[in-house]
DNA sequence: TGTACATCAGTGAACGCGCGTTCACTGATGTAC
DNA sequence: TGTACATCAGTGAACGCGCGTTCACTGATGTAC
C-alpha cells in the first residue's frame, strides 16, 4: 500500500476535475470545496492554495469553458448550422462548463481569463451569423440573436430532461433538424 | 406598538411571496427555510407546517408557475409570434416561478399539482404551433421544439444579461423582433 | 347562550451537520554558490 | 558534488455560522351539543 506522496503534482487539474464529476452529477448549486478536496484526496484547505476560494474554481471552470467553446465553434466554421450544432454538442459534453458559465453569480465574471475567452467565443459565434446574414440579407443583430436563443434554448432544455422523449436520443441529429428551421424557407 | 397576532391568516401565501422575493434577488441555489420565516415575520419551524419541507414550498412555486404560465399563453391564442413573446414576458415577470419551474431536482417534480399545471402549460404552448404549421405545412413536431428553444433561450439569456446591450430594455419589443424571425421567409 | 373539546397554527429550544476560511505548521523541491 | 536556504504545496486543528428537521409545547379557533 504505497502511501500517497506529500505533494499531488497536478492538484489544481484534479480540483477542477472532480468540480466538473460533482457538477455534472449533482448541478452547482450545492457544490462545496470540501467535497472537491475529498474526491481528489487531499486535505480540504489544500485547494485555496490554487484558487483562493470557491468562486475562484468556478472562475476557471468558467474560463476554460469558453475557450473550449470557442474552439468548438472556430472548428465548425462559417456554416451557420453546423456552429449551432457545435454549440449545442459543446453544451451536452461540457455539461458542468455550460452551467456554470451561464451562473455568472457564482462566479468572478470580470476576471481577464474570462472575458478574453468570453470574447473569442462571442466572436466565433457572430462570425458565422454574418456569413449567414451577408447571404440571406437579413438584420445581422437581430439575427444573431435569434440564432444564439435557439440553440442556447434548445441545449438548455434538453439538459433539464424537458423536451418530449419522441425526440430519440441523438443531440446532434435532433440539433441539427432544429436549426435548419430558422434558415429554411 | 400592536403585538403580532398568533396566528398568522395566511402564512402559505407569505411564504411563497417571501420565496418569490428572495428568488428574483438572490436566486433560487441559496435559498433557505429560515430566511423565508424571518421574511414573513414568523418562527422558523413555521413554514413546515404548510409545505411539510423546503422541496414543498419549491413545488407550490413550480406548480403555481405552471398555471400562470398556462394562462399567459391562452391568453395569446394561436398567433404565434404573440404565444411566443408572451412566454418571455412571463419569464421576465414571474422569474423566480420561471427559474423554479426549470430546475426540477430542486421540488418534486411529480407532484399532482405540478403535472396538472404543467401539462396545460404544453397544451397551451403546442396549440398555437399547430395552428402556425397547419398554415405553412412545416413539420409540427421539429417547428414546436424549435419555437420553444427560441424563446426559452431568448428569456434565459435576457435573464443572465448575457445578451449584447444595444438591445434595449424593451424586452416585449425585442422578442417580437426575433420570434418573427422564425416565420418571415 | 354557554361550555367542553377537538383541531389547527405557530413557538422556541435543541439536535447534529457540513460548510468556508484562518492559522501556524511541516514536508518537499529547487536554486545559488 | 555538496550544502544552505528560500519558496512552494499541503496539513490538520480550530473558529464561528446557518442550516433542516424534530419535538413537546401553547395559544387560538371552531364545532357539537
Amino acid at each position: 500500500m504505497a502511501a500517497m506522496p506529500y505533494h499531488h503534482g497536478d492538484l489544481r487539474r484534479a480540483i477542477l476535475d472532480a468540480a466538473i464529476e460533482s457538477i455534472s452529477a449533482h448541478g452547482s448549486a450545492g457544490l462545496s470545496l470540501r467535497e472537491l478536496s475529498r474526491r481528489a484526496g487531499v486535505s480540504h484547505a489544500a485547494p485555496i492554495h490554487h484558487f483562493g476560494d470557491k468562486a475562484g474554481v468556478l472562475t476557471a471552470l468558467a474560463a476554460e469553458g469558453y475557450e473550449l467553446l470557442a474552439d468548438a465553434l472556430a472548428a465548425a466554421g462559417d456554416e451557420f448550422v453546423e456552429a449551432g450544432v457545435a454549440y449545442v454538442r459543446f453544451a451536452v459534453t461540457y455539461k458542468a462548463h455550460f452551467e456554470v458559465m451561464f451562473r455568472p453569480d457564482a462566479y468572478h465574471p470580470d476576471d481577464p481569463a474570462v472575458v478574453t475567452a468570453r470574447n473569442r467565443a462571442r466572436e466565433a459565434l457572430t462570425a458565422g451569423v454574418h456569413a449567414q446574414t451577408a447571404r440571406t440579407g437579413r438584420d445581422a443583430r437581430v439575427t444573431g440573436v435569434a440564432a444564439w436563443s435557439l440553440v442556447h434554448g434548445f441545449a438548455t432544455l434538453w439538459q433539464t430532461g424537458a423536451l418530449p422523449a419522441d425526440l430519440g436520443e441523438d443531440v446532434t441529429a435532433s440539433a441539427r433538424e432544429v436549426a435548419k428551421v430558422l434558415f429554411t424557407p
